[in-house]
DNA sequence: CAACGTTTATCTATCATCTGATAGGGAAAC
DNA sequence: GTTTCCCTATCAGATGATAGATAAACGTTG
């Protein structure tokens, strides 16, 4: 298989996503994949390292997007609330970096590390936008906890709901 | 022991909002009240039995919580951002339902509708105090997020930076 | 080009441990 | 004597992880 280590990380994202970081297994991710689950520690070598490394692709990739979403002229704010919602749009998932978040102290530190400077960044970039004020920390909680409300309904628009005091709901 | 099924409820609660739905099992709970695994079945038969137990009752006590803050004066959004901030206060951890909510459709059907119901009804209430406007879902969104950036970033101090939109800050 | 060691990537098989759940016993209370 | 409550013992299945075999691809020699 080209890319094996890109398709056990796209699997294991979506299980973290669905099911939390105690509720996916090598097996599942393996099974996911097509292989087994041995060979997913080839990869990588411990269920941390797994984990970690699907946060830190998710935090990068993020980054990116919303980067691409300012190139193509939009403001940051709406720039971060499009790729939060297309998140949850595209894949019907909540945020990883939300899930690990709420996982908490309990997760192995790597993983920690990983979740944490995606709030981090994304406060950091926010705060750029806002003068500096502690608006940025009140933008990230919102668009993170309409990831959960959208989760908690079912309902993705409860997405834009949540998120209308931001500013322009829609791309154009 | 008096008042087992409570300690049962109460040791559930904690390793739930720690280590999230599939982060806690029988033995651990079992472990922490002083009792076997065997007896925590006895009083809650199944594993979703048990969460959709402790997610009821959080929820009501949760409601509660609010009503007494409403009777103390306080204005309904305020006694909504108080109760949560007490959550995370007292116990350090993230909203249970917060927790249930972003582990999303993979978990129990009747953990499911308990913890959407919570959301429900915060939003049903919170709409009556903001004219039945979609501000609502927003509130609720918000404290849910800031209680994710608080944990994310271990620092209770960020829950109050994210909801200083949301109104006077601390009670008095 | 051909031979040979090395690296890459996957497999089978297995391990100790943990998991949710059940069966059945015993003691105390009503 | 029946109900309540907790126990010991056990089960089948899942889990993270490791050991060792296999086979193809690669690189370096002769």
């Amino acid at each position: 298989m080209p890319n094996c280590s890109e398709a056990i990380l796209d699997a294991a994202e979506r299980r973290i996503r669905t099911h939390g970081y105690n509720g996916f297994s090598f097996r599942d991710v393996a099974s996911d994949v097509g292989i087994k689950s041995a060979s997913v520690h080839y990869h990588f070598a411990t269920k941390p390292a797994l984990a970690a490394s699907v946060a830190r692709r998710y935090r990068l990739r993020f980054a990116e997007a919303v980067a691409a979403e300012e190139l193509s002229g939009a403001d940051r704010i709406t720039a971060w609330r499009r790729v939060f919602r297309r998140a949850l749009e595209h894949d019907g998932l909540m945020c990883l970096c939300g899930v690990l978040a709420s996982g908490g102290a309990a997760l192995p530190e790597a993983v920690t590390r990983e979740s944490r400077q995606f709030f981090e960044e994304g406060a950091a970039a926010l705060a750029s936008a806002t003068g500096g004020g502690p608006q940025a920390a009140a933008i990230m909680a919102q668009l993170e906890g309409a990831m959960l409300v959208a989760q908690a309904f079912g309902d993705i628009a409860m997405f834009d709901v949540a998120t209308a005091t931001l500013g322009q709901p829609q791309p154009a």
